[in-house]
DNA sequence: TCCTGATCTGACACATGAGTAAGTTACGTA
DNA sequence: TACGTAACTTACTCATGTGTCAGATCAGGA
C-alpha cells in the first residue's frame, strides 16, 4: 500500500548529455516498436521517468527526436555494413553483410524498424535521412544481387534486391520472437539453410 | 468557382447491403494503407461520401468494421490458397500457391497487409481472426517449406517458413510500386528468378 | 393522405496526444 | 552565502479522432 514518492519539482542532477542519451534510447525503442505515427513523446518520457516537457526542451519536437534517433541509428549501421564489403566472393561477402548487420543489431533489435518504418511521412525531417540510408544499404544489397544472379533486367534486379532485404527484415522479426538465439548462432543457421537449396 | 452541392439530410437510396459492400471496400484500402492503428473512420467515410455516422450505424465500430474487413479478406483468400494445394511436386505446388495468392490479389494489393497488419492491438476484435487465417496461410506454406528443406530442427523450420512469407510480403509490396506487371507476368518473373539460384 | 421504417446527417461529448508558458528546485561558483 | 543557470514539472491550449444522439428526408403501403 506504499505510496509511489511524489514527484519533486527541481533537477534530479542529471547532466544533459546522459539525460540525452537515456532519451534517445527509449525513443529508438518506441519508433522501433510503435512506428513513426504511433509512436508517444508520453511513453518515451514515461519510460525515462521525467516530463514530456523535457523531451521537447532537448529535442524540440517529437520529429526532431525521431531525426536525432534516424541518425544514431543509421549512421553506425551503414558504417558497419559498409566495412564488411572487402571479400572479392559473393558468397562470402553475403555472410559478411548478415554478420554485421545482426552483430549490429544484438542488443537493438528494435532499431531496424525504424530505418524501414513505412509510417514516416514524407515531409518529417528524419524522412529524407532514412530514405538516404535505405539508399546506402539498398546499393550495397543491390551490388551484391548482381554479383549472384545472372540477369541483366532492371526490373528482376531491383524485385531480387527487394527480396533480399525482404528475407533480411523476415530474419529480424523472427529472431524478436526468439530472443535466446545469439546474432552468431544466427548468421550460422542462415548460412547452413541457404547453402542448402 | 462552382460550389459543391451542399450535402442533403435524407437518404440517397442505396440499400444497406449495397452501402455496406461500398464501405467494406473502402475500409480494407484503408486498413491495408494506414494499418489498425492509423486507419480513420472519417477518411473510410470521405472516401464514400458518406457521414462517419452511417458507418457506426452499419459496423458498430471502428473495430467492428475492421473484423470484417478480416473475415472479407481472409476467407476468400485462405479457400484460394487451400484449393491450390493440388500437385504432389513441391515446385509445382508452390507455383500454384504463389499463382493463386497473386491471382487473388490482382485487383485488391492492399489486402495482404491487412492480414499480415503489425499494429493490430491483441485486444482488437480482429485479431484472433486474423491470427487463424496467418496460422492457416503458414500451415499450407510450412508444409511446403519441409517438402523442400531436409532440416527436421523445429528453429530451422519456423525460420524457413517466417522466410517464405518475408518473400511473399516483399513482392507484394514490389509489386505496388510496379503496378504496370501484371498477376500472371510476376508469377513468371518469379519463377523464373527462384530457378535460377 | 398519413404513417412507418430505412437511410442518412449535424452537432455534440469525450479521450488522447502535440506543443507551449511559466514557474520551481538544486547545483556550482564567486 | 548569494546568485545565475541548468534541470525539471505543472498546467494550459489546440488539433484530431472515436463514438452517440436527436432528428431530417424519403419510399412505400394502408
Amino acid at each position: 500500500m506504499r505510496k509511489p514518492p511524489p514527484p519533486r519539482v527541481g533537477t534530479k542532477g542529471v547532466p544533459r548529455a546522459d539525460r540525452e542519451a537515456e532519451i534517445l534510447d527509449a525513443a529508438c525503442r518506441e519508433f522501433g516498436e510503435q512506428g513513426y505515427r504511433h509512436a508517444s513523446v508520453a511513453r518515451i518520457a514515461a519510460a525515462c521517468e521525467i516530463s514530456r516537457a523535457l523531451v521537447y526542451e532537448y529535442f524540440g519536437s517529437r520529429d526532431g527526436l525521431h531525426a536525432a534517433c534516424a541518425r544514431f541509428i543509421g549512421d553506425p549501421l551503414v558504417a558497419a555494413v559498409t566495412a564488411a564489403q572487402t571479400s572479392a566472393d559473393p558468397d562470402e561477402r553475403a555472410r559478411a553483410t548478415i554478420t554485421a548487420i545482426l552483430t549490429r543489431l544484438e542488443e537493438r533489435r528494435f532499431d531496424w524498424q525504424v530505418i524501414y518504418d513505412p509510417t514516416v511521412p514524407p515531409d518529417a525531417a528524419g524522412h529524407d535521412l532514412l530514405q538516404d540510408y535505405r539508399a546506402a544499404l539498398n546499393r550495397l544489397g543491390a551490388e551484391g544481387v548482381r554479383a549472384v544472379s545472372d540477369t541483366t533486367d532492371d526490373l528482376d534486379l531491383s524485385l531480387l534486391t527487394q527480396l533480399w532485404y525482404g528475407t533480411v527484415t523476415s530474419t529480424i522479426a523472427w529472431w524478436q520472437r526468439h530472443p535466446e538465439e545469439t546474432a552468431a548462432s544466427l548468421a550460422e543457421r542462415w548460412q547452413r539453410l541457404l547453402a542448402m537449396r
